[in-house]
DNA sequence: TATGTTAGTGAGTGATAACTAACAAGGGGT
DNA sequence: ACCCCTTGTTAGTTATCACTCACTAACATA
């Protein structure tokens, strides 16, 4: 219904319904014929505005790719010191998956990126320009004082970064039975309360 | 080659092939064909042995089941203080996902979970367990005093399974370039230190 | 109003999926 | 040495996948 569209506007339509019905089948298990009928058009419609399925997946690639660094960039602006700063990221962050719960199974698909190695790429290098960002920032946190430093940040970004995938994943295999911004965050201002901690108290045997 | 076999011998083969195979092609996308080539077997053959392929994958869920949680309860029964237990434990998670690198892939895969509840079940317990596995020693160390007790043992379980998680999937994505065990404990570590420091020395502001 | 372009359709193709039916053979127990 | 159950094969079936082809209807513009 809704008559014909420009190109680009269905396009963005089918790319948009891709990451919806990514959801319910799964990534990998979706097909054309689903998206199509999702939508309200033939099933080779699709290949109108999209040469393979494989170009059809990196377009969903790029639009995710877009829209979170978008965000990070937007949780990055608005705040001044670098604490709220990077609860802005990490809460960012778990907002985009709350919008999109496809999110995690679309970036961490095997089969996906068993035979789209551009797909796997475009993933890899997201995921990185995260890591790098929550570095910097832990960086800004230690120089300013507020953060222990006998911890590299890197091993701390990888700390957070974890948290987030894996409230994440608790979420979707519980049905998303609880607010995943709100565990996240929850959970965040533990993690940061740990991190902020005097050091080293107790002689911890390190064998 | 290898002629025939008991049917038992020929069940546990074909349900270690899908754990290998599940690594390479992504666990959605293996075929039973897949499977039995590999084996030197008919794809049919595969059939006189589990009745459908729902029935096949849940059998390799509880051949998981079963191994992990062997290897929990090993892991466990060798080791003396809390300390070393909690250890043993999140080692040997990350050595079982060492030796079958698809095991994060499988127990996460949206796919085989959207259409096989009892799958989806299956792996559900099996998390389960293992957090309440750590939650159970977490509250031993804290009751020894040995860990902070500002922090719940839930949470503090749901921070080292996710960096487990994370750190899994980082060695996933990173083609495997580096020892999964060794820096997985590297980061339990790294995380233990942080839970054994002295309580609220910084004032956090909690909004 | 005539014309070229573009979004969309219906029917079909070859490949591959899980699964079945009918039949063949291996091998231990009597 | 024969039997017969079990394990296996070959040859299908049906369904679904991505993708193609020939064609049509809507739209913009001259």
């Amino acid at each position: 219904m809704a008559g014909r569209q420009s190109a680009e506007e269905r396009k963005a339509q089918i790319v948009a319904e891709v990451q919806r019905l990514a959801d319910e089948i799964g990534p990998d298990r979706l097909s054309t014929t689903d998206v199509a009928r999702a939508i309200g058009i033939s099933q080779p419609a699709i290949f109108r505005h999209f040469p393979t399925k494989g170009a059809l997946w990196l377009a969903v690639a790029e639009d995710i790719a877009d829209r979170l660094q978008g965000d990070w960039a937007e949780a990055e602006t608005g705040t001044n010191g670098p604490h709220t700063r990077l609860k802005a990221l990490i809460g960012a962050q778990l907002a985009a998956i709350s919008d999109t719960p496809a999110l995690p199974s679309i970036l961490f698909s095997r089969e996906l990126q068993v035979d789209n190695p551009a797909l796997r790429d475009v993933f890899r290098g997201l995921l990185g320009a995260f890591q790098g960002r929550i570095v910097a920032v832990i960086r800004d946190l230690q120089a300013a004082g507020d953060l222990r430093r006998d911890v590299s940040p890197e091993d701390v970004a990888i700390l957070l970064t974890s948290l987030v995938q894996g409230v994440a994943i608790r979420w979707t295999l519980g049905a998303r039975g609880f607010s995943l911004v709100h565990e996240g965050m929850r959970l965040f201002d533990v993690q940061l309360a740990l991190l902020t901690a005097q050091e080293g108290v107790f002689d911890e045997e390190t064998r």
